[in-house]
DNA sequence: TTCTCATATGCATAAATGTGCATGTGTGCG
DNA sequence: CGCACACATGCACATTTATGCATATGAGAA
C-alpha cells in the first residue's frame, strides 16, 4: 500500500538524486553514467547507485548501448509520477550551480550523438577550465 | 541550496505523513490533532510530530483555537509545492483504507463546526463500531 | 583469450530518521 | 488559584539510509 508513491518521493528526497532528475528533466536528452559523473562532480558509486534508485522508482529508464548505459526520463509513468515531474520542472536553475551549462559542455564532447570519453578524462578537465 | 524542495519531498516520503497530507488534500477542510489521531489510528506523538514536519515543509498551516490546533492545506506555497499537492491528489482512495469515510464519521461529531471530543473517546469508539 | 574500461553491487560504517516514553507548554474550567 | 485536557518536544533506541571501498559483470579491443 502506497509503496510506489513512497518510493518516488524517497528517490527524489536526496540532493544528489534530485539534481540528477532535475537535470534529466531539463536537458530533454539521455545521459550516460560517465557524463553524469562529470556534470555533477560525483563519484562513480554515487551516480550509478542513485540512478539505479531513480530507475526502481520508475521515473527514469535505462538502456545499454555498447559499454555505455544511458538514462532517460520515463514519460510513461503514472499520473502521480508525471505530476511529480512537473513539480521538479518548476525548480529554477538558480537552485543549482551550473549543472545545465556543464551538461551542455559535456554533451558537446559527443561524436555523432555518441559518448566517446569516459569519466574524469583530461579532455573534460580541459573543457572545464576553458569554460571558466 | 535545494533545502526547501528536499524538505517537502522528505516530509511526504513517509507513509503516515503522506496519509495525513493526502487526507487534508481531499477533505478540503481543517482538522485538529485529536481528529487526525482517531481517523488515522495513530498515537498522539506520532500525529503531532508528523504534522509539525508537514508544517515546517510549508505544505500545511496551523492555527490554534482554544485548546485545539487546526491544520489545513497551505494554498499559498511555492509553485513546486502546489505541483506536489496536485500530484498527491492523484493518489486514488483505494491506496488507503477508509481514511475518507472515517474522517467524515469523525467530522460529523463536531458541533457548530467545532471539535468537541478528544482523542480515543468512547463516542468515537462507538461511532466506529456502528459504522461497520 | 586477455586486457581495459564502463557500469553494477555486496559489505561495512557513519549519519539521518521514525517511534515510544516522559515531560513541558498553553488553554479553559471549576 | 488548581486541575484537566489538547498539544508540543527533548531524550533514548531501533531501523533506515547514504557513502566509500572492494569486487563483480558486461562489452569492446588487441
Amino acid at each position: 500500500m502506497l509503496n510506489n508513491y513512497i518510493d518516488t518521493l524517497k528517490a527524489l528526497a536526496d540532493p544528489n538524486r534530485l539534481r540528477l532528475f532535475w537535470l534529466l528533466a531539463h536537458i530533454d536528452q539521455r545521459i550516460c553514467v560517465a557524463e553524469a559523473m562529470d556534470v555533477l562532480g560525483e563519484s562513480h558509486y554515487n551516480v550509478s547507485r542513485n540512478l539505479k534508485i531513480l530507475l526502481k522508482a520508475n521515473i527514469v529508464t535505462a538502456s545499454r548501448e555498447g559499454k555505455w548505459v544511458f538514462y532517460t526520463l520515463n514519460n510513461d509513468g503514472s499520473a502521480f509520477n508525471q505530476q511529480i515531474l512537473a513539480a521538479v520542472r518548476h525548480i529554477p536553475a538558480q537552485e543549482f550551480s551550473g549543472e545545465i551549462q556543464r551538461c551542455q559542455l559535456r554533451l558537446n564532447m559527443r561524436r555523432d550523438g555518441q559518448c566517446v570519453v569516459g569519466p574524469d578524462s583530461p579532455e573534460w578537465q580541459q573543457a572545464l577550465s576553458n569554460h571558466l
